[in-house]
Parts: structure tokens; C-alpha cells; sequence
DNA sequence: CGCGTGATTGACACGCTTCAACGTATGTGG
DNA sequence: CCACATACGTTGAAGCGTGTCAATCACGCG
């Protein structure tokens, strides 16, 4: 089932066919979650190894003031819960911004499989800590970053993503996010989001409709955002 | 020797003697760095798996205008580096803010621990998740959190993990910080965290020097800071 | 057609930054 | 032992980026 984490894990590592068949194998429970439901529950009980097959979801964290974080973006291929491997509850929820399918896998069987193979232990090791690499760019962007920057850095790294897996073509990448959406994960408010925006769009850099976003001229967005994609790059292992 | 390391993995499982011997025996590689300097230079070539055994260390990254972000603090027996399991150079630099003891492995060697006991695989698992949970909770405190509540949040985090360690005694931890290194790691500037400060102190919550942190009112400190220990707390499995 | 959700705009308030000055402690070389 | 340098902490005044509040607009949907 799960040929995009298959394709994900082989940015990392040469997979043999063994290890596709067992990576085939093992990650089997397939459910699938309508847009704007939510994937994993915040503080909910939730098991197993996760990753989503297909569509676009996001990890956040409420407050009791209502007052929303997003903290991650998944796409095919991410893992977007270790499930008991972690805590017993999810101290962050997912939310499909997309209908979304996913696959799990419970813990025993993730560790058997990483166990069993040193090329898939590698693999998912690099995934693991690619989202650590990410969630600490993240913090960079929003310490030093001015509203301007972080929204630019977003887009930049978002079409980074998407392009990687195949997902984008000519500059023009599909992002279904409400101008809310990307204030809560920038930690900015929707208004001013919605007046950043209008400084991107007016200085013919971009345009976004809450949909599709379309870069026009990628090199000085990503001078602007000071986007540098080494934290996503990796060299690939035997 | 990083029997530091063995008991922060016995936080997550129950090890053998085995698996306590081959820990024991293949993390090697001991270097000291005084206080001040780089234990990872960034953007530097490092390899293999590195963790602390004693000292206090932190992630950060340099911007070109001299702009610093800390993205992450590391005490006895954290991880601090995962080497080419990652990419070719490192990304963030880690600086040693005590004189600091650390102990590296070459990958193949960490993965062989990994491959040969299931109860390794999933204690180093959940460090690495661990890590990448607190990296999440910063992004929410970044994103949602008023300065004093940031500063407060990154004073009782601080304090919850090293009396985790036993380095704390009735409320009092060492933190050897300077005013402009907690503005680089929240995300205010020095003067800022000046003010900060002197409103925490004269709430009566807590005193600081710059190296030694006492909490007078936890329970307080933790309602301001919405700090809620539960992403740093995992059940312990066999 | 009427409603709800999201986008847009304007006016004003405020938290934090910036800049600059000054204090204090520590260390160093003459 | 003093002169000086350096690093960090403290304080004040002014400016700016972003938040807040509120109104209006645009669109899709039942």
C-alpha cells in the first residue's frame, strides 16, 4: 500500500526488495479522514506508528483560550505519529486540511521492522530527524523573523516539500490553508497575515488564493525569507 | 563511562546488563570543550552520534546580520548530535555553556546498538521524540506566548528536566545564562528580557543571577508559564 | 434568498525594539 | 596598585510592527 512512505524512505537509503515488501507488509491499518476532521486527537489516546499516504494535514496544540498553534505540515509520505513509541497520549493533535489517508502500524511491529533491517532503521532515523531539523528551523524563523520573512519562509519550504515528492509544477504547488491557517502556524494574527500577503502579492513575488500557491520568482522570495533548503537536504546511503 | 546516557535511557526502558555493557562499551570517544566554545561547529563537518555526559550545552544558529537563535539546551545524558545519520554538515551549531564532557559514536556503530536490542532501539527512539517534542512546545510557547510567559516557560522547563537528572534541590537549579542568551532562545532582545525579569522577581516567583535559577512559587510560575510537563513525560516500558 | 465563513480595510492601542547612556563587576597589563 | 578594557546588567525615551476591534465585502451553499 504505502508507495509514497516507500518513495519517502528512499530519499534516505537503497531499499532492497525485502525491505519494500516488509515496509509493504507491515503498515496496513489504512483509514481515511474527511477534510477538516481531525487525524489524531489532541490528548487523545492514540497507538501505533502513523504515516499519511495521501492529502495534507497539520499538527497544532490549542489553548484553553481557543488560541491555536500549528507546530508541523505533513505530506505523503510523512510520519505524522510514533504513537506509543512516545507518550501515552498525543500532546498534539493532526488535522486534515485535505481528505486524508493514512497507514499504522503498532510499535512492536515498527521496532521488528527497524530491528530486522539496518537500511530501514537508518531510513526512518533520517525521517525522525529531518521533522527535528524542520520543527528547529521553525524555530529560528519565528525568533528572528519579521511577519514578511516568516510567511515567505513558509511558502518557500512548503513548495520545497511538495516539489520533492512531485507535487509541484512550474512554481505552482496546491495549499489549502485559510489566511487564519497560516497566522496560527507563524504565530501571527489572520489581519496581519492577510496585509503580509498583500505585501508578497503586490511586490509580484506571488500570488495564493487560499488554495494554489504560485511562486513568480523563487530566488528573491527566498532571499527575503532567508531560506536556505540544507536543512532539508540529505545524502542519500546505501 | 556515560553512565549518564544509560540512566536517561532507563528512563524510557528497562535495560539488560547486556544491553547496559554494549552502551557502555561502544560510546568511546570522550571530549571535553571549556566553557564558551563550540562543541559543534556549525556548519562543520561531524560525524557519529554524540551525547552529553556532563556539563550544559545549546543548539543554535547564527544569522549573517550576527542574529543568534538557540534553538535547543542539552543537560547530562541528552543527545546532541546525530551525525551523518543525518546530512553531511550540521545545520546548528552547539555551544558549550559550562565546561562540557562528550562521548560520539560513528553511525554504523550506533546502528548495530540499535539493530541488536529491541529495548535500545526503542529507548533511542524515544529520546530522539523526545527532542522533537520539546522542539514543538517551544514552536507553541514562540507562536502563543507572551514574552513573560516565554521567559517563564523556558525557566520551568529548565528546572523539570534537570530535577529529572537530580540536578535540582528544593527549587534551585544552576543555569549559567547570560540576559541576552534567554533573548536568543525566546525570541526578545536582552533589554527586553531585562525587564521581563525584574517583573518575575518582584512577583516574588523567582531569583536569578544569570547562574543560578530559584523558584519561589512553582505552582504559580507554571500557571503563567501554561507549562504543563506532560511532553516530557513517558511511560517506561520493558 | 439568506446565511456563514473567510478576505479585506481602517483606526487605534500596545508590547516590544531600538538607541543610548550609565552602572558594576571582573580581568589585565604597565 | 592603578588605568583601562570588556562584558553584562539596568534604565529611560521614542518609534515601529503587530494586535485588537469593528465594519464591509465576496463567495459558496442549503
Amino acid at each position: 500500500m504505502p508507495k509514497e512512505l516507500i518513495s519517502r524512505l528512499e530519499k534516505f537509503v537503497t531499499l532492497t526488495e525485502a525491505d519494500r515488501r516488509a515496509v509493504d507488509s507491515t503498515f496496513r491499518h489504512r483509514r481515511t479522514t474527511s477534510a477538516g476532521r481531525d487525524v489524531i486527537q489532541e490528548l487523545g489516546h492514540a497507538d501505533g506508528v502513523v504515516v499519511i499516504t495521501e492529502g495534507f494535514a497539520g499538527q497544532f496544540r490549542v489553548r484553553d483560550d481557543g488560541r491555536r498553534q500549528i507546530v508541523a505540515f505533513f505530506h505523503p509520505g510523512d510520519l505524522i505519529h510514533f504513537g506509543s513509541l512516545a507518550a501515552e497520549n498525543a500532546v498534539f493533535g493532526v488535522t486534515a486540511f485535505t481528505p486524508t489517508v493514512t497507514s499504522s502500524i503498532d510499535v512492536d511491529g515498527f521496532l521488528s521492522l527497524t530491528t530486522s533491517s539496518q537500511s530501514l532503521a537508518r531510513a526512518f532515523w533520517h525521517m525522525a530527524i529531518e521533522q527535528l531539523s524542520i520543527a528547529r528551523e521553525w524555530l529560528v524563523d519565528l525568533g528572528l523573523g519579521s511577519a514578511q520573512q516568516r510567511l515567505a519562509h513558509l511558502f518557500c519550504e512548503q513548495h520545497y516539500r511538495l516539489e520533492e515528492i512531485g507535487r509541484a509544477a512550474a512554481g505552482m504547488v496546491r495549499l489549502p490553508l485559510s489566511q487564519r491557517d497560516l497566522g496560527d502556524t507563524i504565530g501571527i494574527t489572520n489581519v496581519h497575515v492577510n496585509r503580509t500577503l498583500q505585501e508578497l502579492r503586490s511586490a509580484g513575488l506571488l500570488s495564493f488564493d487560499g488554495i494554489d500557491l504560485q511562486i513568480f520568482d523563487l530566488k528573491k522570495l527566498r532571499q527575503i525569507a532567508k531560506f536556505d533548503p540544507q536543512y532539508l537536504q540529505w545524502r542519500k546511503l546505501g
